[in-house]
DNA sequence: GTAGTATTTCATCGTCCAGTGAAATATGGC
DNA sequence: GCCATATTTCACTGGACGATGAAATACTAC
C-alpha cells in the first residue's frame, strides 16, 4: 500500500495547483484562501505546494500575472479615430471578461484587489500608471485628459463589476454587443464628449 | 492591582466595539478580519466581543446595518422631473459614500460584498430587488426600463469604486459637485438617452 | 538493473483563530 | 455601607493555518 512517493502517469501536478489557486482566489479572496484549501481543491498534499512554490504569497504572484501586458496590447486597442475609442476600448475590456481564461484572472484581480485596503494600494499603482497613463496619452486636450480617462476607466470597472460579479440579470442577458454597445456609448461620452457645465 | 473587572468611567465600549469592527470590515473585508484584531483595534479583551455579540456573524450583522432604509429614502430621490433623475441618484449615491459615517459602512459593504462569491451573490439579491427595481419603477418605458436601470448603477457603482476604494488621483482631485456633474450626465444618459443603435 | 533525481506524502511545530465558563471588579439601588 | 447586577478579564479548548524536514516512491539515464 503506496501511502507516499511519486504519482504515476505524466502528470502536470503543478498546474493543476495553479488551477486550484486562481479558481480559489477568484472566489475567495487573498485571505480567505488557505493553501490548504487549494492543496484540497487539486487533490494534492499542502506540502506538495510548497515544494513548487516558495509560499502563499509565491503561488499568489504566480497566479496573478496578467493575462496580458498592458504595453504591448493597448497601443493597437487605442490605435483607432478619435470617434471610436469607446468602443475600442469597451469591447477590449469585456472581451478579457467574457473569455474564460482571462476571465478567470480578471475575477481574480478584482477581487482581491477591492478585497482589502492593502491590495487596493497595489492595484490603484497599477491602474493609474499602467492602464490610465496610456488611456490620457491618446485623448486630444492634456488638460483634460486624466480626468476623461479616470471617468472612462469607472465606467467600464463598473460594468465589469455588474456583469461578471454581481451578475444582475438585466445585464447578464444582453449578448456581449449589445452590452458593449450600452456602455460604449457613455465611455465615448466620457472621453471625447463636452463637459458637463460646472455647477 | 486589577487585571480583570469593570473598568471605570461611563464606558460605552458596547459602540467603541462596534465602530472598530466597522472599520476593520471596511478595511479588509468579512473573512480576512478576526474577532481579536477589533478587539485589539477597541482596547478590549476578545471574550468582551463574545459578551456583547453572540459571535462574528452577528456582529457582523448589526455593523452592516444600512445607513438607511431603501425603502424610505429612495421614493423621495427618485420624486425628481425625468431629466433630472441622473443627477439626483448621483449626488443621493455619492453624498452617502461622502460622510464619514455612512461612508465607512458604505465601504464595508462592498469590500465584504465583493470580497467572496457567496457574499456577491446576497448582494446580488439586495441590489436587484430593493435598488434596481425602484430605479427601473421610476422610469416610463418599462420595455427598456430593468436595463436601463442596471446601466445606470453600472456607473454609479463604478464612481464609488474609483474615488472611494481605487481612489484614483485624477477622480480625488475634483470637488464632489465636479464628480456629480461628471457622473450624472452619463447616468442620465443611461436612464433617458437613445439606445446605442442595435449591431 | 542500478544510481540519481524529481515528485509526493507524512509527521510535526508554533501561531492564530472563534468560542466557553468561571472569576473579578465597578456601579447603582437601597 | 451592602447587595445585585452589568461589565470586564483570565484561562482554556479544539481546530485551522503556514511552514519545515525527513522519508518514500516513481521515473530517467546509463
Amino acid at each position: 500500500m503506496a501511502r507516499t512517493g511519486r504519482r504515476p502517469g505524466g502528470s502536470d501536478t503543478r498546474t493543476e495547483i495553479v488551477d486550484a489557486a486562481r479558481a480559489q482566489f477568484a472566489e475567495q479572496g487573498y485571505d480567505a484562501t488557505s493553501l490548504r484549501a487549494i492543496a484540497r481543491a487539486a487533490a494534492v498534499d499542502p506540502a506538495l505546494v510548497h515544494h513548487y512554490f516558495a509560499g502563499k504569497s509565491a503561488l499568489f504572484a504566480e497566479v496573478m500575472q496578467l493575462p496580458l501586458d498592458p504595453a504591448t496590447v493597448l497601443p493597437a486597442v487605442l490605435d483607432v479615430p478619435l470617434d471610436e475609442l469607446g468602443r475600442s476600448l469597451t469591447r477590449f475590456f469585456l472581451g478579457l471578461w467574457e473569455s474564460p481564461e482571462s476571465g478567470a484572472q480578471m475575477l481574480a484581480w478584482v477581487r482581491v484587489g477591492l478585497g482589502s485596503e492593502e491590495a487596493t494600494a497595489q492595484l490603484r499603482g497599477f491602474v493609474t500608471s499602467e492602464i490610465l497613463a496610456r488611456f490620457a496619452a491618446r485623448l486630444p486636450d492634456q488638460s483634460s485628459a486624466a480626468r476623461r480617462a479616470a471617468l472612462a476607466a469607472t465606467q467600464l470597472i463598473g460594468a465589469a463589476i455588474g456583469r461578471y460579479l454581481i451578475r444582475a440579470e438585466a445585464l447578464v442577458a444582453l449578448d456581449l454587443e449589445e452590452y458593449v454597445d450600452a456602455v460604449s456609448a457613455v465611455v465615448q461620452a466620457h472621453l471625447t464628449g463636452p463637459v458637463a457645465a460646472p455647477g
